[in-house]
RNA sequence: GGAGACGUGCCAGAGCGGCCGAAUGGACUUCACUGCUAAUGAAGGGUCCGGUGAAAGCUGGACCGGGGGUUCAAAUCCCCCCGUCUCCGCCA
């Protein structure tokens, strides 16, 4: 039986599964994962501790045997010597059991999905719930006109060229060009504003990133299809800034007692839609390459739920001030990957697909990317004693993307091509009132 | 890309294969002294994982960039990797 202490200062998951087994079950069964998982790691867990206890003792005598060889001198040491070496042999190979239980556990904790939290709806890919809807879609036939898809309007208005990206650089490539490249511009210049009057600190992110860093943002890069790959460097193209700014404090211990730790990172983001040939391949809804501005934070466990509804409040200012109708879904269960403990969704009405899209996505890590990443917050009691460290949290949540345009330029387009720009995106098109057709 | 130097605690900086979790400064904490500050003197400290205790504490193990190896024994010797710095080359 381990020890009361044992008990308490165990990882946060073995320690979650032996007190609340049934919890994680539940969770598991949510995502249709491998129940035994469960039981698997708890006694892998007892294994571990077993085995690095004997580990320990021999070393300890090992050490205590050591230091009368280095005191003893001639024929005495010689004795001592022959009687040390199967004490050493047997610290080698108690310590080879042990680093062996330490990474089957670990193995196993790493395909342990996140924790739920309590509230999301079950089921998969459909199975969301429709927290809110804000604004009504716009109703063309009463302007009197047919509206145009954003591909056409962007050519109209001389702001995607599609065909040149495809020669460039292939299929799902594209050329944001004159407004394009402007709007593209303004809309995160306005994201990272309003990140900056919130307490964000900007940062530009390295793109290429080590496998270990992929990984302990919860992204497998022996599996995912999705992840571009640099072969001869072993470096990966991160498809969000989340990673690397994940990434910004492993194996570092955060005090996060007063204000969490919050990120606007911005960078191109890089996906090789494996999976989705076929799928939304006119226009820039889908593409290879784009821009996202990404708010990350650090905070603590207690504070993440409360963190993650800021984050979903900032993003849904963001989606009033380019005036757009959306919903907020609540991702289900299913459907919610490895790594989320809860996902909101927002989504905008893209009018001539007749529905609505992703234009940012909210995800409360809780203590998942953490503990890949070794990042800990360090506790401080009342008193201001020290109080050892403990797990962290993270949160991500999107604040613009180039997706955007798509919802933008179709949302507000006139009968002739031209586009209205929504008034607080005009100061950061120099005063622009409407993208007109060249 | 070529050549070389280096990576030790909060920082600077020593370190002979065993008495090194690690000298010495500085910073820091506590105490003393001073009307206050400064200065001075004394004492104390690292991180992580365990055991035991109500707790203070006592106690075992790991950690000298990371990973392997040699050895009874590694901060110290060997190999690989990562990183930093200097010079040359190339380059926005």
């Amino acid at each position: 039986m381990l020890g009361r202490n044992a008990r308490l200062d165990l990882v946060i998951d073995v320690k979650h599964l032996i007190e609340n087994p049934d919890l994680y079950r539940a969770s598991q069964r949510a995502r249709d994962a491998d129940e035994s998982l469960v039981d698997r790691i708890v006694s892998a867990d007892v294994e571990r501790r077993a085995s690095i206890t004997s580990f320990e003792d021999l070393r300890a005598q090992q050490k205590a045997f050591g230091k009368k060889v280095a005191a003893a001198q001639g024929e005495e040491k010689q004795r001592l010597l022959a009687e040390v070496k199967d004490l050493a042999a047997s610290v080698k190979t108690t310590e080879a059991a042990a680093d062996e239980a330490k990474q089957r556990l670990e193995d196993l904790q790493r395909r342990f999905p996140n924790l739920i939290e309590d509230g999301v709806p079950a089921g998969g890919e459909d199975d969301f719930t429709t927290v809110k809807t804000v604004g009504t879609a716009r109703d063309f036939s009463a302007d009197g006109f047919t509206p145009r898809d954003h591909l056409e309007i962007g050519e109209l208005i001389g702001a995607i060229d599609m065909e040149r990206g495809a020669k460039v650089s292939g299929s799902r490539f594209y050329f944001l060009k004159g407004v394009g490249a402007r709007l593209e511009l303004a809309i995160m210049q306005m994201g990272l504003d309003l990140a900056l009057q919130n307490g964000f600190t900007p940062m530009m992110t390295p793109t290429l990133v080590r496998p270990e860093t992929m990984q302990g943002t919860g992204f497998d890069v022996e599996h995912d299809d999705e992840i571009y790959k640099l072969e001869r460097d072993d470096l990966y193209l991160v498809g969000t800034s989340e990673v690397a700014i994940a990434g910004y404090h492993a194996d570092e211990i955060l005090d996060l007692g007063e204000e969490p730790i919050r990120y606007a990172g911005w960078s191109t983001c890089y996906r090789r839609e494996a999976g989705s040939a076929g799928k939304d391949t006119r226009g820039i809804i889908r593409v290879h390459q784009f821009n996202k501005l990404e708010m990350f934070v650090f905070t603590t466990v207690e504070k993440a739920a409360e963190e993650h509804a800021r984050l979903l409040a900032w993003e849904e200012q963001m989606l009033a001030k380019v005036e757009l109708p959306y919903r907020v879904i609540d991702t289900a269960a299913g459907d919610l990957g490895m790594s989320a403990a809860r996902k909101f969704d927002c989504e905008a009405w893209v009018p001539t697909q007749e529905t609505y899209r992703e234009l940012t996505s909210t995800s409360n890590c809780t203590t998942f990317q953490a503990r890949r990443l070794n990042i800990r917050e360090r506790l401080v009691g009342q008193d201001g004693s020290k109080g050892g460290t403990r797990m962290a949290a993270t949160l991500n949540g999107t604040l613009a993307t180039t997706r955007w345009l798509v919802a933008i330029l179709e949302n507000h387009q006139n009968p002739d091509g031209s586009v209205t720009v929504p008034a607080a995106l005009q100061p950061y098109l120099g005063g622009l009132e409407v993208l007109p057709v060249l």
